[in-house]
DNA sequence: AACATCTTAAGACAACTTGTCTTTAATTGC
DNA sequence: GCAATTAAAGACAAGTTGTCTTAAGATGTT
C-alpha cells in the first residue's frame, strides 16, 4: 500500500550517494565541501535538502546520537542498479531481465577478454547453484 | 551542438510508441482508440501530443501526403532500451556497458536453458565478428 | 551566563516536465 | 456549401528538481 514505484534518485541526489558510497559516512558539510568544491558556501543548505529527501526515500540513515549528525548510505549502488534495470525491464520486457541481458550481449562488441570473463561468470555460477 | 542527452521517451509517449511498433503505421484516431478503448472522447487531442512531442524527438516519422496523417515509427525498439541501458551505464560506471552485464550475470539466478542460450550468444558472437 | 558559530528544520522558489484538455483553423466527403 | 473529422497550437494543473532563505536549536569559549 505504500511505496507504489520503487523509487529512484535524482541526478542530484546520486552525486550526493556516490560520495556517501566512497566515504562510508560523512557529515553534510564533508559531503557540501566534496561536490561544490569552490563556492560552498550556501550549498550547504541544497545538500542537507538532498539528504533530507534520500532519508525520505530510505536511501540514507542518519546518525543523531553524534553532532553534527552523520550520515551513512542505506542502500548500495548495486541495489541503485538494480532498481534501474528492473525499471527497464518493466517497460519494455514485461519485467524480465532476459531480453535485457540478450540485449546487451547481441548488440555489444565484446572483446575476447570480456567475453571470457562473462562466460566464467555464466559457468562459475552453474554450479553453486540448485 | 543540439541534442544534448539522448532523448528518452515518458511513460505516454512511450505507450503510443508500443501501439506503432506493433502497428507499423497508424493514425491518431487508431492509436487512441487502441489505447482509451472507452471514453476516447477528447483523449484524441492527447495522443495528438503525444505525437508532436514524438517527432520533436526524432521517434516517429509522419506521412503528410495521406489524410488523415499516418505515422510510424522513427525507431526500434531496441534502440530505446539501448539508450535506458547506456543512460544506467553513463550514470553509475562511466559509460561502460561492462559492468552492467556482470551485475545482471551475477546477480540473477538464471535457468539452464537460459544460461545455455546465453553462452550461444557469446560463443556465436565469437566467430562471426571481424 | 552570553555570544558567536555552526547545524538543523522547514519551507519558499523558479524552472521544467508531464499528461491532459480547449480552441481555432484546415481538409474532406457528400 | 456543410457537417464532421483532423491538424495545429497552446493553455493548464500537478508534480519534480535543484536551489536558496529564514528561523530555531546545539555547541564550545570566554
Amino acid at each position: 500500500m505504500s511505496k507504489s514505484t520503487p523509487q529512484d534518485a535524482t541526478d542530484a541526489e546520486l552525486s550526493v550517494m556516490k560520495v556517501l558510497w566512497q566515504a562510508k559516512t560523512a557529515t553534510v558539510r564533508a559531503i557540501a565541501e566534496e561536490l561544490y568544491k569552490d563556492n560552498a558556501k550556501s550549498q550547504h543548505a541544497t545538500v542537507q535538502k538532498l539528504l533530507d529527501r534520500l532519508k525520505a526515500k530510505g536511501f540514507v540513515a542518519r546518525d543523531k546520537t553524534v553532532w553534527p549528525h552523520l550520515f551513512r548510505p542505506a542502500i548500495q549502488q548495486d541495489e541503485l542498479i538494480d532498481r534501474r534495470l528492473q525499471n527497464t525491464a518493466d517497460k519494455f520486457c514485461g519485467g524480465s531481465m532476459q531480453p535485457l541481458l540478450t540485449h546487451l550481449l547481441r548488440g555489444r562488441k565484446l572483446s575476447k577478454s570480456e567475453r571470457a570473463s562473462l562466460r566464467k561468470l555464466l559457468d562459475g555460477d552453474e554450479d553453486g547453484n540448485a
